[in-house]
DNA sequence: ATGATTTTATTAGGCACCTAACTATAAGGT
DNA sequence: ACCTTATAGTTAGGTGCCTAATAAAATCAT
């Protein structure tokens, strides 16, 4: 995840804010500052999830399956839900089957879906995990108290609806 | 980028905060939110960025060079800056040579160096897509006022100094 | 000054993402 | 019923990231 690490030094932005009047400084500073944090987490997420042979995407996908009622879902919801493509889903089943956390089964209703289980394997490894994960999780937040907390939500939500800007047309 | 999109429903993380004591709900909704904010604000970085034909990576390495005081560096120096691997820089490099964007060069001082060099066309490239990149930049953060930012760097800065608890030990 | 260590860039191989094209099945329209 | 359209999953090929191993060059220690 390349970012920006780039204007370690705010001279370097001060210098390029002359020439292009349309850089607002709080803005691009804001910006830069929310792109270092997310390498930075996204950084210490992998090498947590790392610790029990997992990535992002295949704790993601054991954790819907644990928390769904009958603990199976179609690929489909699977990528529905973590927003990326059923392609990447199908890769991330093929790597979780190879180390026997998940099973492919076919859908009882339709021929063209399919079941996906957790193995004993995946739900053992799953829940164990659980306790440390979040044990983590609050760690990591734990510098900020309870105010903070919503003001941060708030703030994350105001930065996302901004987001159709850099998108659009 | 597999996020969580996962708790859709706040009630099935209340289930799971009844079975694992370790879980901070607070904590945990804030983590969350966090990472489906950065989940859509990079997908709207990718978009932005395709338009001229670029990924993050190869936008970071051009800007890089394009501030750097003689417009070059040497491979090492971007993965430092950008806090990616040297092998990586490589592939990027690649890219970017093969869109005759920057040129390798020897470097006159170290035989194992090379000197990366901005050509006209990559030159042209960023600095003509520097005035719309700002503008976007400043209007995704435009719902947060000049107080906000402060206060939104404040706690990312908060976020991070946390992040150690989730890669240690 | 020679030998060991460090640094630089590349290569090989793997993972997680993407788009586009494909196959199989299901659903809908007439 | 049949034909069209939509949906589900996979495949093929590309990108951006990684680690580990390599070759070449520079530096350091004695």
């Amino acid at each position: 995840m390349v970012t920006s690490g780039s204007f370690s030094s705010p001279q370097a932005l001060e210098q390029l804010a002359k020439r292009y009047p349309e850089l607002d400084l709080s803005s691009v500073e804001t910006c830069l500052n929310f792109l270092d944090t997310t390498a930075d987490v996204y950084q210490a997420l992998d090498a947590h999830f790392a610790r029990y042979g997992l990535s992002m995407g295949k704790f993601s996908l054991l954790m819907q399956l644990f928390i769904s009622p009958e603990e199976r879902l179609t690929p489909s919801e699977f990528a529905e839900r973590a927003n990326v493509t059923r392609a990447t889903i199908t890769g991330l089943l093929d790597g979780l089957e190879r180390e026997e956390l998940v099973k492919r089964q076919p859908h009882p209703e339709d021929r063209r879906r399919l079941c996906i289980h957790l193995t004993n394997k995946g739900r053992e490894l799953i829940s164990g995990m659980l306790p440390d994960h979040f044990y983590r999780t609050t760690a990591m937040m734990a510098n900020l108290n309870a105010t903070e907390k919503k003001q941060f939500i708030k703030l994350l939500n105001k930065l996302r609806i901004g987001t159709p800007a850099m998108r659009e047309p």
